[in-house]
DNA sequence: GTTGCGATGTATCGGCCCGATACATCGCAC
DNA sequence: GTGCGATGTATCGGGCCGATACATCGCAAC
């Protein structure tokens, strides 16, 4: 997933480790508060070797643009790494539904075509919903069983579940119309209208047939 | 985090790892699907080498009940592992606030003491709203840097950051007038009265110094 | 009657990711 | 001039996951 990740935002400009945590962090601040070093280095390197992205070590090599700074390593994305990139980006398994896993892919929605969007809405849609039915069963067959404490767990997830699947609904919606992700919110009140329209029609989803 | 469930499960009754893990699923079913084996074994060989468990592999002990199983391995906690577990209970490190964390220790409110109750709901309170305020920081300073999924995922992140916190505080203000959990949900519309009263006031908050 | 499938049950392995830790430099304030 | 916080790279032990393997039991289909 972090591979996902950092490929990604290599892809929209180079940058050195520390720059990508940060910028991980505020992209992906709904997932992970922020990224281990003791993630992203060994996986940086694990990208290199895999020649997805090449390092580059500057001494001076430009005059440098604000301060002199320190020995930084510079990660940019190959060509290698560019078609890397879409293919995880296009293809879905069942990773992509997890928080992390979806939370990634959908970041990177604007530059995902709209059959793959669909496609990991609706089994995002369908993990939720899984997750919501256990909640429910629980609740319903084995909710006496359980202390008070539990059982308001249970209730406040039941209650996020839904929640969540009545967003996954609205985008659905939305994709399938053409729109752009707009989302009623209601609970922010103010920054709710904008009617936000862009991302033309595109070919009528092509009916994938295998995932 | 697994070593506090497992304990804790297996305070209630012995068990063999079949058996937890599918409770492990009930009960933590907010938290995470269902716990891997591949953790799950390791780990009660972890607990058993420590102490804190003993194996217990039965040849027809007793005249099965049910039916002849085959040689399951029945987990019982020790009198070591039940201090460990008490241990494990009252103190609260940085990792009791994450999700997995504050989920398991929720799930054993009921046999912990009201002022470690209120310290973790209170931990839990300021960890959301740190990364409720990152997410307000990047939707205002950042928020047109941005594109328009990314922008809705930081949107729905937000509202569930503030769903949880004001859940937090009504059980907070329970806890602190010594109700049990009742908390009005609105979410669902049945289930939401019963007039829940139990949790004797308690000594009234022993002051913690010193985590 | 046997064949085969789904639930029960224990176990290992490679790999991702985390937190703790270490170490070095830069800019700035005191 | 000194110390402190932000910047920056890197490693290590360990928790947890998914995939995989293997074995037994009960039951139903054939």
């Amino acid at each position: 997933m972090l591979e996902l990740a950092i490929l990604g935002l290599l892809q929209e400009a180079p940058m050195h480790g520390y720059e990508l945590r940060k910028e991980l962090a505020t992209k992906l601040g709904t997932i992970r508060a922020a990224i281990s070093y003791g993630t992203l280095y060994p996986t940086l390197k694990r990208l290199h070797s895999a020649g997805w992205i090449s390092e580059q070590a500057p001494e001076t090599d430009i005059v440098p643009p604000m301060t002199s700074k320190r020995g930084r390593i510079v990660y940019k994305i190959t060509a290698e790494g560019k078609e890397r990139f879409a293919d995880l980006l296009a293809q879905a398994g069942p990773e992509t539904y997890d928080d992390a896993g979806f939370g990634v892919h959908f970041t990177f929605f604007s530059r995902t075509d709209r059959a793959t969007r669909l496609r990991i809405l609706e089994g995002r849609r369908r993990r939720i919903e899984e997750r919501r039915e256990g909640l429910r069963d629980v609740l319903a067959r084995a909710g006496d069983r359980l202390d008070a404490y539990t059982l308001e767990l249970q209730r406040h997830g039941l209650d996020a579940c839904e929640r969540e699947v009545r967003w996954l609904e609205e985008l659905i919606t939305n994709e399938r119309s053409g729109r752009a992700p707009s989302v009623a919110t209601g609970g922010t009140p103010d920054s709710a209208a904008e009617p936000v329209v862009e991302a033309p029609p595109e070919e009528p989803a092509p009916h994938q047939d295998r995932p």
